[in-house]
RNA sequence: GGUGGAGUGGCCGAGAGGCGAGGCAACGGACUGCAAAUCCGUCUACACGGGUUCAAAUCCCGUCUCCACCUCCA
């Protein structure tokens, strides 16, 4: 892959814009960010109310593409992904386990940490808690009583609610009328019912209820103590963290209405510009169904982590388009694994020959142009890989003569376009548990048996004593070591 | 009822008016002592019915099926 070649279509990694998909337009627009060479993206983080599944760590693993893509685009990036450590889930559960609240949440926080962790999900640059914003929240919701859009309820119950009749253009990032919105009573709580002024109200502050909530998920307030509605947490933080306008708001495709269509209306009625850009990632289902529903906890990371490698679980979700809903399966994720051993078997390769496959200095050494442009396109994924299938190919072309510079820039080539996509496999993240000195070890002394084997075999095979090579071969093969016989000689792995 | 989205070959999964993404699997060939790996090649497509166009998987109309959201699910 000629460096040099790989420049033509954009002239400069600047010139050529990177398009997105804005939910709210329902197009692909240039990304054109507020101040140039920056970008600022929120994303809605989780709840943490259980363990992570898959469909949630998609979110995370989409929106680490997207913010490595900008960086390598030349943008300096700031990531803020929220934590919900409090709302009415985490209450509910941590009453049926015993214990306090919190404790359930730090637990789940941490959990979620560890997965993205082990799916090399890049740590925010930020990651605020919603427990630690409250006073920010309860600013903004005081500016949006001031401003006359909203109220608190006249019952006494400490609630505040978001007057949804008082913001003409609420309904337009989802493209909805309030009139034509399901009944809210239909599902509606019908107490709170009673204190709103219009069903689609929704609750910025939701008043302590003693009987049935533990005093410390109550914080004081102008309307007695209680604590913040789902919504009003993302606004603040995001004001907090990007500012009053800021270029991209992420999240899960369900978040659209009503969280990101109340964080908006509540955002902009506050006198504040919100997100340029929507984005919304797809689902991952299981039969069609949406995982937290009918799947329970089956899918979580750690269980699906026990039979497969993290590098195949991200390569399997990275090579999907992140606005395409996928179909979670077992056998899928089997076969995106054996695509994969492709590219991490031809790097491996390279890296035995050359001894080393350094990292590209820059992007524009590294990435081939049709990497560029279907990254550059919505972060056409799919497509990417495609192109680094591409390089993978003529780098295996290369490898039957050796080492060249040929197949060094492949190498690096291929390796360059995996870091963008976070599956590097030469990346010593990935070898699981670290390397050890017990277990460097333990593979020296493999290595040294399997020496010794291979030079009966040799040997056999100079003979050409055949039976005997080929029983050498069965009997490692049966200890779970596959042998290649390459140019330079037979080559081993596990 | 309202809003948004989907139906592609054995399988996964892109594309969005003309040049058959890519991967997995299968088959044929090259290489190999035989394999493996690799490379070259082959095969099976666009839910259905109309229409527009020189040309439709792609645009339009209709039909069917499926999914998501409509106040606390990424």
């Amino acid at each position: 892959m000629p460096a040099r070649e790989d420049r033509t279509r954009c002239g400069t990694p600047y010139d050529c814009r990177v398009r997105l998909y804005d939910t709210a337009t329902r197009q692909v627009r240039d990304f054109v960010p507020l101040e140039a060479g920056k970008a600022g993206i929120y994303l809605c983080g989780l709840t943490v109310q259980s363990e992570p599944h898959v469909g949630h760590v998609r979110s995370g693993v989409n929106f680490d593409v997207l913010r490595r893509w900008l960086t390598v685009r030349g943008y300096d990036v700031t990531f803020i992904r929220n934590i919900t450590d409090i709302d009415d889930k985490i209450l509910i559960k941590s009453a049926e386990q015993g214990r306090p609240w919190y404790n359930l949440a730090y637990a789940m926080r941490r959990e979620l940490d560890a997965a993205y962790d082990a799916l090399n999900v890049t740590a925010p640059t930020y990651e605020p808690a919603a427990t630690g914003h409250v006073p920010e929240m309860i600013e903004l919701i005081t500016r949006l009583v001031a401003a006359g859009h909203a109220y608190a309820a006249e019952d006494g119950s400490g609630d505040v609610y978001f007057d949804v009749r008082s913001w003409p253009s609420y309904g337009e990032l989802t493209g909805q009328r309030i009139d034509d919105m399901e009944a809210a009573e239909v599902a509606g709580d019908p107490h709170s019912m009673a204190r709103k002024r219009d069903p689609r109200d929704f609750a910025l502050w939701k008043g302590w209820k003693k009987e049935t909530e533990p005093e410390t998920a109550a914080w004081p307030s102008p309307w007695g103590p209680g604590r913040p509605g789902w919504h009003i947490e993302c606004s603040a933080m995001a004001l907090k963290y990007l500012g009053g306008s800021f270029d991209i708001h992420g999240g899960g495709v369900d978040l659209r209405f009503p969280h990101h269509e109340n964080e908006q209306a509540q955002s902009r009625a506050a006198g504040f510009g919100f997100a340029s850009y929507w984005m919304h990632n797809a689902w991952i289902t299981t039969a069609g169904e949406k995982m937290s529903k009918s799947l329970g906890n089956s899918l979580t990371i750690p269980s699906v982590l026990e039979r497969t490698r993290a590098i195949d679980l991200r390569f399997y979700m990275v090579a999907a388009h992140y606005r395409s809903h996928v179909e979670f399966s077992f056998e899928a994720l089997d076969e995106a694994a054996a695509g994969f051993a492709r590219i991490e078997h031809f790097l491996g390769r390279a890296r035995d020959l050359l001894g080393d496959v350094p990292l590209a200095e820059s992007v524009e050494t590294g990435l081939s142009a049709a990497f560029v442009q279907a990254m550059d396109d919505d972060l056409g994924t799919p497509a990417a890989v495609a192109a680094v299938y591409d390089a993978v190919r003529e780098g295996n072309k290369l490898l039957a003569d050796g080492p060249s510079d040929a197949l060094r820039a492949a190498a690096t080539s291929v390796r360059a376009m995996l870091v963008v996509l976070g599956v590097d496999p030469l990346d010593p993240r990935w070898s699981s548990g670290g390397s050890s000195a017990r277990e460097e070890r333990l593979t020296a002394a493999v290595d040294a048996l399997v020496a010794s084997l291979l030079e009966q075999r040799a040997a056999a095979r100079a003979a050409k004593d055949f039976a005997t090579a080929d029983a050498i071969r069965d009997q490692l093969k049966a200890a779970g070591i596959d042998l290649e016989d390459t140019p330079q000689g037979p080559q081993w792995s596990l």
